[in-house]
DNA sequence: GTATATGCAAAGGGTTTGCACGGTT
DNA sequence: AACCGTGCAAACCCTTTGCATATAC
């Protein structure tokens, strides 16, 4: 019996290791997370573990289709499982705070950039920057730097 | 006579200086570049100017709404003048092209960002991914690590 | 047994910061 | 004269890489 993630990494020639299952398990537990965060998920169960493995790792998921990542801002992207729900980030610059929209509300605006300009657009794979309800019109002091 | 950029830069209580000039003069020459191009550019005139400066020079340049930046990949980031026609950037994660469509194409997904999820978004902060035309279908090497 | 993965440490890009000096006001 | 801005060097974060060892196949 053979799950569906070893099939994929096999399939494309890569090994099952201990590391895979774990990062692989700790996106899928942490829903999303940067590289650090896995790291430290990770470690909960095998203290061994290096932030290296972990981006040479996540390299090998996504190559498999296993995981995608998003950039949110200035620092260390965003990784999910590819089962969640493909969703847009929302990030506020004034307060930081990240939210998300589901992502057929683009659906229009992907056709478009299609049709009129003939470029296949991955929603998901950047964040949208602007201001939350709450500090829009907001004097606003960029309080986190990840624009 | 004093020049619109001197008056802005005055008014936010910001003092003139030859590097402030030069920097805001290499980002309109430019018309789109990095911290490290910008600097190339400004020692064409002033060999001694410093890279920290240039980044300190830019942050003053968009507090006072003289320059913005977009982030089009993993790298640095690109500024412009404020007077520029303002775009979204097309990035091609296959082959690394960087092009542009006129920001208006996403009015519609903007208002019902702001109606449904009031969110206010900048749409030409952040680029948006994809693959180009004459990279569609293609197998893809993911050539620039710019995703 | 052999090729691939891993850990470790070092290096790399991009950016920020502390400090003393110099320039703008 | 007072304060802001600059150059310089060091430090920072995030990521990649070289190499020897360990491990999956």
């Amino acid at each position: 019996m053979n799950k569906d993630w070893e099939q994929r990494l096999r399939t494309h020639g890569f090994r099952i290791t201990p590391q895979r299952q774990l990062v692989l398990e700790a996106v899928e537990h942490l829903r999303h997370g940067t590289p650090e965060e896995i790291l430290i998920e990770v470690q909960r169960t095998a203290s061994g573990v290096n932030l290296s493995t972990v981006y040479r790792t996540l390299e090998v998921l996504e190559d498999v289709d296993l995981v995608t990542h998003a950039h949110i801002g200035h620092g260390a992207p965003t990784y999910h499982a590819v089962d969640e729900d493909i969703h847009i980030h929302l990030v506020c610059d004034t307060c930081g705070k990240v939210s998300s929209a589901p992502s057929a509300i683009a659906d229009a605006f992907i056709a478009e950039l299609r049709s009129e300009h003939k470029f296949v657009t991955d929603i998901s794979h950047m964040a949208m920057h602007g201001e939350c309800e709450s500090c829009f019109g907001v004097p606003g002091e960029d309080l986190l730097r990840n624009t």
